[in-house]
DNA sequence: CTGAAAGCGCTTACAG
DNA sequence: CTGAAAGCGCTTACAG
């Protein structure tokens, strides 16, 4: 065949095999009530032998509707939020909405800049996870997650971070520790400023004044290594915890190593608890008593929210959502263990 | 304002208040050398003060061109997928591509309707890790990474996963290892065949012949649980293995709980190495000897051959890349041990 | 039940 | 340097 590369049928090709104008091929094929049985029959059986794919794009621009949905993360390869695209994507996809992706790196402009592409390609909503508080809602219905931007978007959602550390925090006093260390990413974002204020509280409902020594802040990637500095700088206390709560995996994860490091033994001369669950909690040695992970509940619910607002054409979502967490007691806490 | 409500202004309104066709409005916004100077910068400013952004979906309908490239993998919460699709993207983005995201659930069924909703939106090109390798490569140029299938698709990408292997049985043969363990993923894919039958032929390199009772398969998701399974069946044996090498992070993950579970010290009594290396590898007790992962090469790599099919229209690759693996040594072979 | 026509928002020969 | 016209692939009133 001279010329007349490759190109893919369109639904003028299917109408014109079919023998019917463009617009009865369309109504034919997007099963149209009103359409003869035979006609349908034909037309589908046609497009169906030329291989027919819809042009999206074309029907998105003609209808004013895109499917797309974009999600917005400063890292997927951080497992909590590949985990959260993972809940968030499943449901969506499910409800006909393709997900277009993009990662921030924390960074401002980055943000700025991948918001504006995402609008550009006319997504219809978009679920994100901020690092800049103080950029405006994005013209299309918004789901803040993670991060929260209170009083911006259709919806806010985030773990219930002073239920969470007072429920671990609790705990370890319940073992009878007063001297309890907190282990942390700096305050800057929703979880890490709520974590800590929330600890603070909860030390000070103890009755124990003066702690300030025992918090450590990790780097703003809440890094295992950063986390195992801090558990370094309060082993190397006068009057070391005998307790620390950590308020994510991966620094747990690095205050183990140093306590180990350090020749101390879990939890008997440290107990351990964690905001988020390490990837291999259970495996871990001892086996990490922490808030069970639930990250793709926190994805499929903002999801959720995204999609009723999507249907509702407004707002009217409660602005701010919490996803209640769940204790799940192992080893590092002290519990199960002979010698209490 | 009454009626007219919140549609956002085009290069049709552009056009209007800054007195020009919206043709030059176009040219002057795409920064056309032949338009002059004083009205590209007029149009600029207006589209600026309009707050007009392009609607991608019309200028792809137009060009033929649409910047999407669709990414498919089994499941973005593993983090072998997501810091794959992390390395790609962050190459395609910097390219001007936009990421369509797309998850499996390893079911060919799933796979063919990402692949064919993919295709649906234009994408340009795919990447993709198939778990169907009957499927036929789609329409636009494809690149298949982690699981090969030969002769499809522009590129295939892929671990060096036998010299990988054989790394990694020698280095536990150099420790004296004579009984040597396999747990590995069912040889369903790639990386499940190519690790198995190298191992199989890296232990008979060594002159062993009855190696059978050494192979303990894990399940399909390669999961830690499993790994702690064949980990345990190893141990049940006569006369267990010294040594063993798992295909996979999680199963060494499980694999060492299961040995600390049967009060064995690693790597006194097991020794242990591992194809990729898990997350906190040097977090462990004892830290892992591993292959220093590499997904993010991998993904980098598979996104950087895709681009190069765009850019010279057609295939032209390498049919088969393979990304070098590297040993990172550290204590659970039995290296850096006093009494070795 | 089916068709002709218009138009979604853009770009690009084609003229001037 | 700028504009008028056509058209990317679709869908949807509007007629019949």
């Amino acid at each position: 065949m001279p010329g007349e590369a490759e190109r893919h049928p369109t639904i003028v090709d299917v109408a014109r095999v079919a023998n019917v104008a463009p617009s009865t091929a369309s109504r034919a094929l997007r099963e149209n009530p009103r359409i003869s049985e035979s006609t349908r029959a034909r037309v589908q059986a046609v497009a169906r032998g030329l291989g027919y794919q819809p042009n999206r794009l074309a029907q998105s621009l003609r209808t004013r509707a895109a499917n797309f949905v974009g999600i917005v993360v400063p890292d997927i390869a951080i497992g909590f939020y590949s985990r959260c695209v993972k809940g968030a994507q499943d449901l969506l996809e499910e409800e006909g909405h393709q997900v277009l992706l993009m990662n921030t790196g924390r960074d401002a402009a980055r943000e700025e800049a991948a918001l504006d592409t995402l609008l550009e390609h006319q997504v219809q909503g978009l679920l994100v996870a901020t690092s800049t508080p103080a950029s405006p809602a994005p013209r299309v219905p918004t789901v803040f997650f993670d991060n929260l931007v209170p009083s911006r978007g259709v919806a806010n959602v985030a773990l219930a971070n002073r239920e969470g550390m007072n429920v671990l925090v609790d705990h370890l006093a319940g073992h009878g520790h007063t001297r309890i260390g907190y282990i942390g990413g700096p305050p800057t974002f929703t979880s890490g400023i709520e974590r800590l204020e929330s600890f603070r509280e909860a030390v000070a409902r103890l009755g124990v004044d003066e702690r300030q020594r025992y918090v450590a802040l990790a780097d703003a990637r809440w890094s295992a290594d950063s986390g195992a500095d801090a558990m370094r700088r309060l082993l190397a206390l006068d009057e070391p915890p005998t307790a620390v709560v950590t308020s994510g995996d991966t620094l747990a994860l690095g205050a183990m190593s140093a306590c180990r490091e350090a020749g101390l033994r879990l939890p008997h001369d440290m107990a351990l608890v964690s905001f988020d669950d390490p990837f291999f909690g259970h495996l871990l040695d001892p086996p990490v008593t922490a808030l069970a992970r639930s990250e793709r509940e926190l994805g499929k619910l903002a999801a959720a929210l995204l999609l009723r607002a999507l249907a509702n054409g407004g707002p009217g979502s409660p602005p701010e959502v919490r996803l209640p967490v769940e204790l799940v007691v192992r080893r590092s806490c002290g519990c199960g263990t002979v010698a209490q």
